[in-house]
DNA sequence: CCGAATCCGCAGTGATACTG
DNA sequence: CAGTATCACTGCGGATTCGG
């Protein structure tokens, strides 16, 4: 399946074997948000060469991780989207994503950042226990993106697009400002982003989603 | 760092960029065992080539994750260990490692098993709220290799070696029978494994580390 | 335009031998 | 014990081309 199986018995080798090659986790974080299409990946992933990412995908389709669907009507075309399996990955992609965000620093100079993603930073910041009894909806926009949080009592859906129902806040953060999630709570900490709605839901807001600055001292 | 950065400011790529080559994870749930020399390394990882080894762990130490130390007394030399960093790695490797078992049916011919791998094991199927206001020491044989357990209300330490304090369960398995989790677990469901001490005490343990056998159907 | 396949040069890897 | 050295191989990066 792999370019060279671990030879262990091992829940972790074998993981690495199905989704540990270069480029596979980051086009499951890509489908997590949404499925995308073919030249969509392309786009999020800057510098993929293509032959990888048809290889990755046939290779994630085999697994069984990524099935290709028929895009709906507007668009004809193929779909990728995760099978259940491939969802089942995201606890495991959260919690490597909030340890590389632990050793990161500010962005690099040449370094893309793509508001879309910011529905995964929300996921991992979430603090299920703070979110006990909340029910709140919100809609960020970020440049020219809007993405909807959804809490109801310790269960978060976060997504691209507007909220479903009636939001209690509108957070607007940029066009200046780096479309990062960790720019805009900082931003919203310091009370230097536009919301309209009931105040009062930012203080949920900064509660429920962490911050997770990486602390202080080397990072390596 | 690695071989070529992804250049997104994302914590996952970050965290990839860091310990996405391979080899680099298997070292790092090795060494969250406990520390280790090269050479128990190299047999610990068969089929490493030795300069990909010494490759992986420079690069590990100078990310931070590892760190050089000196062997104790009775056999000098040097000894591998994980940094604050490093161990802040353990979340995400035991979910990798969870997603891996749920896709990982029975042993392949040739895949080794380390009974040491247990400790991990034990720490990815752990249930911190099974485990609320519990209290128990328990010391597991498999083949040669004794392993303890101690939980503290919701707290595990697990590790090689004999239990620390009187153990309220000692648990034998093997020789015969492979030395995984899995198997060891289900035959402690059926009745088929070897304890001395407070019965009572396996109903707690079977409670405490859930089985996470794999949902039937296509595995990939 | 979408969804790739093809080709080339190179860097990372695997396997083994060797050394302070 | 703790690596380094060498060399063949293959996966990857980069670009171009191609079929529906």
């Amino acid at each position: 399946m792999t370019r060279r199986d671990y030879g262990q018995y091992c829940g972790l080798a074998r993981a690495l074997e199905i989704v540990g090659e270069r480029w596979a986790l980051l086009i499951v974080r890509d489908l997590l948000v949404r499925p995308l299409r073919y030249t969509d990946l392309v786009e999020s992933l800057p510098g993929i060469p293509t032959n990888v990412l048809a290889t990755r995908l046939k290779e994630l389709e085999q697994a069984g991780i990524v099935e290709r669907r028929l895009a709906p009507a507007p668009k004809r075309g193929v779909l990728y989207a995760l099978t259940a399996a491939g969802i089942e990955l995201q606890p495991a992609l959260l919690a490597l994503g909030r340890w590389g965000a632990s050793q990161m620093g500010d962005p690099e100079p040449g370094e893309i950042i793509r508001p879309e993603l910011m529905t995964i930073s929300f996921r991992a910041a979430f603090d299920a226990r703070a979110a006990r009894g909340v029910h709140a909806v919100w809609e960020v926009h970020v440049h020219d993106v809007v993405l909807h949080l959804v809490v109801d009592d310790g269960e978060l859906v976060s997504g691209v697009g507007p909220a479903p129902r009636e939001p209690d806040l509108v957070i607007t953060f940029g066009p200046d400002g780096l479309p990062s999630y960790r720019a805009l709570m900082r931003a919203a900490r310091a009370g230097e982003v536009v919301y309209w709605g009931r105040p009062e839901s930012l203080d949920t807001f900064l509660r429920v989603f962490t911050l997770t600055e990486p602390a202080k001292g080397k990072t390596g």
